[in-house]
DNA sequence: AAAATAAAATACCAATCGGTATGATAATTT
DNA sequence: AAATTATCATACCGATTGGTATTTTATTTT
């Protein structure tokens, strides 16, 4: 039943794939079609065979290049059982962000939601759904590890992943203007005692 | 001595004063001159009669955003003597960001920084400064409560800032795009629990 | 007030923008 | 393999981009 895709299945993927890495870095404004001819080697009549237009192709890219991180994350996460050796993920990957090689652009959720949140509606409602999947999930992450009592029972899901989240983020901010891990370091030391500070 | 201003340099002053919010709203790819036109009411060729091009444009306008954002800051930290109390005045002004009319833009650090660290080298080296002017100054508030025996000798200057940043600037990226300044409460009522927890 | 100077509006430039109709070519289906 | 269909490249569109030379208008200086 695994039915192969379509030439224009591959194509469109292709497209993405190629695309997204633009997209994060130049962002939306900043990313002309001719930068996606180039990235893809197609023609603008190709791309536009495949895609309505510049925000089809921009959302495409947003949702690849959330899913892949998510997916990095996840793959890790998934390896551990413990609960809060899942959280201690977050700080162990981040911490070294700045070197790893698909997230050179920065992260998708960050650049996205500066740029897209007074400019463009439908970027912004992608970024924002991206976070609240991302603040579900570890909510969901302290509830879990509340029922199997390795976290104590008066942490507030949502305030902790709000906390998490904000370090993250206004951490990658610094180190990736600066150019230099220092501020990711110390924001990753200091969450991960957050984090072990919750075990019961 | 208080030599008057020459008409260039007021129109000088007026471009920056009504192109600086668009320039942060926007950002540098996503502003046109039309843009900058509609919003002095002037010509392109006055525009750049004051200004070599758009990038002395947009240099200006951060400059601009970056110190109004400092002064509001400073104004408030000025008010107050004790070191906690003026490290207690970020969560204070940061808790009602969203309200803030001239902030309504966002965060002129975040948002240009989150743009031009891999575009545009001149802005991102703006942004870079006013972080490191930033996180100097946080610094250096935690020092001089130190020597006035305000603040726990054992505490990091520098940890400190970037934990204090982090927490702003990844807090305002959430409440930016979901619109809701939840996260922004949760964000900095931790901060303020932070900071208390500095006093000797 | 007149002359000199500075500043702003007009009108234009080539290049690039996002987007599309059409013809060529490649992939499927029969 | 032939016919059909789907995909991609070519060539083009009007609009807009950042930028400028020149004229008109306003501000200073004398």
């Amino acid at each position: 039943m695994s039915k192969e895709l379509s030439k224009a299945e591959r194509t469109k993927q292709f497209i993405i794939e190629q695309t997204a890495p633009i997209f994060n870095a130049k962002g939306y404004a900043g990313t002309s079609l001719t930068d996606l001819t180039h990235a893809t080697g197609l023609t603008k009549g190709s791309i536009y065979g495949n895609f309505e237009n510049k925000d089809e192709v921009a959302l495409a890219a947003f949702d690849y290049n959330f899913n892949r991180v998510t997916n990095y994350i996840k793959e890790r996460i998934l390896k551990t059982e413990n609960s809060i050796e899942r959280l201690l993920v977050y700080p162990k990957v981040y911490r070294d962000f700045l070197i790893i090689p698909f997230l050179q652009p920065g992260c998708p959720i960050l650049n996205t939601s500066t740029e897209a949140d007074d400019t463009h509606p439908k970027l912004r409602e992608r970024a924002t759904n991206a976070l609240s999947f991302w603040k579900t999930s570890i909510e969901n992450q302290i509830k879990r590890g509340i029922k199997r009592e390795e976290i104590k029972q008066d942490t507030d899901p949502t305030e902790f992943a709000v906390i998490l989240i904000s370090l993250i983020e206004g951490a990658i901010m610094q180190a990736k203007v600066t150019g230099k891990s220092t501020e990711l370091r110390i924001a990753m030391n200091f969450l991960t005692q957050l984090i072990n500070n919750l075990k019961t």
